[in-house]
DNA sequence: TTTCCAAATGAACGTTTGTTCAGTTAACTG
DNA sequence: CAGTTAACTGAACAAACGTTCATTTGGAAA
């Protein structure tokens, strides 16, 4: 039995990856084999090997395709203002896309040490980049005067783990919707890095 | 051949725990099989259940002794003083505790979800007591008028991450000592959760 | 010197793993 | 309606998995 109606593999090959990607978040990379991925999609496991070269290149597909989406979403943002304003986009941005991809930031910062070196590379270039367009904001904005850091890289990481954090615990049926998680997010970050003259 | 000079039980059973945790959060729980770590502690993989029920018990107790260890250290600082005081106390001890100790960070957050289920709450008991005593801090602050916060549980979840984050990126022999690191640290936290009269 | 036993061996067990591939099916093409 | 082929099956492969256990070892106690 096979091809039950009309061509499938247009059908069959998001569904391996969406499967893929939801087991994986859920148990771990090394811990979801082949045959769970089949079972969820509803195909026998050798089927998947029409859809990926290998398990390895399944979580790098995975991992690859949200860093670029990433990346692709933040070009297409308005990053045009000053640097408080960039600020405020970037921030509000990150926040914004990663609530709606849960697994997809799971995945992507747990399973890094699963990735064959060249994979590993490969992510690790794109996450970079990602990060120093917040850094040129941050330096930016020290050169403007309205940002007062002890060190800008520092703070970028700080800034970058502060806001993927959120993703921790972070619940769609929580207490706070998320337009006040991101207010007072925003709230912290401008706070942080503003020139302070508080208490 | 067995023992082949003096008793080794009190040698080879802290061995099995080192040799577990490093290959853990080098590889993950599910990568690292027992006999992986029965060849790095130079035994056969038989032995080791002389020192371990099974394979989620030394998983287990390696999050365990982690977090009971950050209990007992934390319950050993001075918490004294008011508000600021202690949030400086907690963040300074949260770096140098964690900073010193990167594959148990590592691993008790990473391999939150090979855990059985009751494995799972008790870490997590734990770790919300801890999550708790910063909370502490921070409502105190609030209710002495040197904190301004949206929302003190958030805010107690931004800090965790903000924090806990720096494990992501810390190298010990990377550009700036950890003394440097705790400094910046403390600034943005003091910022973060100040009252806010700045630009 | 003999006895004892903690500590470790080494082999075996039943599963499960990722991957391959010859064969089968059914929708599309002409 | 016949031929083609994309899509999938089902079985097989060697390797690795966690765990068990009868057996062996050698230091310590008598």
């Amino acid at each position: 039995m096979a091809r039950k109606q009309g061509s499938h593999s247009d059908i069959t090959g998001p569904r391996v990856q969406d499967t893929a990607l939801r087991l994986i978040a859920k148990h771990g990379y090394a811990a979801v084999s082949m045959r769970q991925i089949a079972a969820e999609v509803g195909v026998q496991v050798g089927a998947l090997y029409n859809y990926t070269a290998d398990k390895q290149s399944l979580l790098f597909d995975l991992m690859r395709d949200h860093m670029a989406n990433l990346q692709e979403a933040l070009a297409a943002e308005d990053m045009s203002g000053c640097a408080m304003t960039r600020l405020e986009a970037f921030t509000r941005f990150h926040i914004r896309f990663h609530l709606h991809r849960s697994d997809q930031v799971f995945v992507s910062y747990m399973e890094l040490r699963n990735l064959t070196e060249p994979n590993f590379e490969a992510i690790e270039t794109m996450r970079r980049a990602y990060e120093d367009q917040l850094e040129t904001i941050l330096s930016d904005g020290e050169a403007e005067g309205v940002f007062d850091m002890a060190d800008t890289r520092v703070t970028t990481m700080a800034l970058i783990g502060l806001l993927t954090g959120l993703s921790d615990w972070y619940r769609a049926d929580g207490r706070l919707d998320m337009d006040t998680i991101e207010m007072i997010y925003w709230d912290l970050v401008r706070k942080s890095v503003g020139r302070y003259s508080g208490l």
